[in-house]
DNA sequence: AAGTATAGTTAGGTACAACTAACTTTGTCA
DNA sequence: TGACAAAGTTAGTTGTACCTAACTATACTT
């Protein structure tokens, strides 16, 4: 608890941590021009985004440097990050999404759900995991259980 | 296709559409303090919003007279409604979360997953309850399961 | 019908998150 | 080492979504 303002951050604010703390595991470090492109912003919104994330006592950063991440900056992009692999695991395992689809609903979607779902999210998750281990594929079934009434519901149409 | 500009809505006039909907429903009329009630916002702001709706053809409003959806404004509305139906299922139904906590959750989430996954979350509802049916309570089960594991990760912690 | 309470609007302000254009700094390499 | 490209910053603008305070319109009540 070493000084943590936990005043809820922005989902925008949340993106640019977790892709300052993707882009340091991948490439080594983050650099603005970087962060700017995994994101699709100008790079003067990154400039910004890290004022504020400094402010805020999330994100070492001084002019024409390079950007780290602050113990309680790791600690949130970490978090965001998980719900995003959390997110993305259910989709595709269980729901039988795409995985391009469920990385992008995921962007969207972790920042939409706190703890307690997130969790029972995880848990459902394994629990798939764990009923398939014992032979019953549920994501298997229910798969055909979609592919069927979706079928159903859209033949003939335009669509 | 009436003359539907399909620029996707802001999650806050989504909002708006869904509480004109819902109060349309339950009241007879959607007022504008009772807007800003159930969505707790200032009054002014619904007026603000209710301007936006009308010049985006989603909303019949005139001056201090009531408001009421074009059928352009009912359709998403009745969508994102759909979606918060779905999820809060969801939530409930297969997680196993508290009903307030999972409205909470879903009116956060119905603004952030498209077409294709809340489709398969519906089935996916559906699948549980045919499983039901067929006298096999994944959702039973599946409580069992995180209540075994999240007492194990919670035993003896702070929280 | 007057007066007051309630509902709704307007005006003006703040914060956020993005943009472009113009500028500065840094790094590279001939 | 000096010029030039790439990276980063600043300034100024836009649009959204709120807010408060002050105003206006409507509705109720006697």
């Amino acid at each position: 608890m070493t000084s943590a303002k936990t005043e809820k951050l922005s989902a925008s604010l949340e993106d640019y941590l977790e892709a300052i703390f993707n882009l340091a595991d991948d490439a080594g470090q983050a650099r603005s021009k970087d962060i700017a492109t995994v994101l699709g912003v100008a790079k003067s919104s990154v400039t910004g985004a890290l004022q504020l994330l400094r402010s805020k006592g999330l994100a070492n950063y001084e002019r024409y440097g390079c950007v780290t991440l602050t113990s309680q900056g790791r600690a949130v992009a970490r978090e965001v990050a998980r719900k995003h692999d959390i997110l993305t695991s259910f989709f595709v395992d269980v729901l039988g999404v795409e995985k391009e689809t469920a990385q992008r609903a995921a962007c969207q979607a972790e920042h939409a759900l706190g703890a307690e779902i997130i969790g029972r999210l995880l848990s459902f998750v394994d629990y798939v995991a764990a009923r398939s281990q014992d032979g019953c594929d549920l994501a298997g079934e229910f798969r055909l259980f979609h592919g069927r009434r979706s079928v159903k519901r859209t033949r003939g149409q335009v669509q």
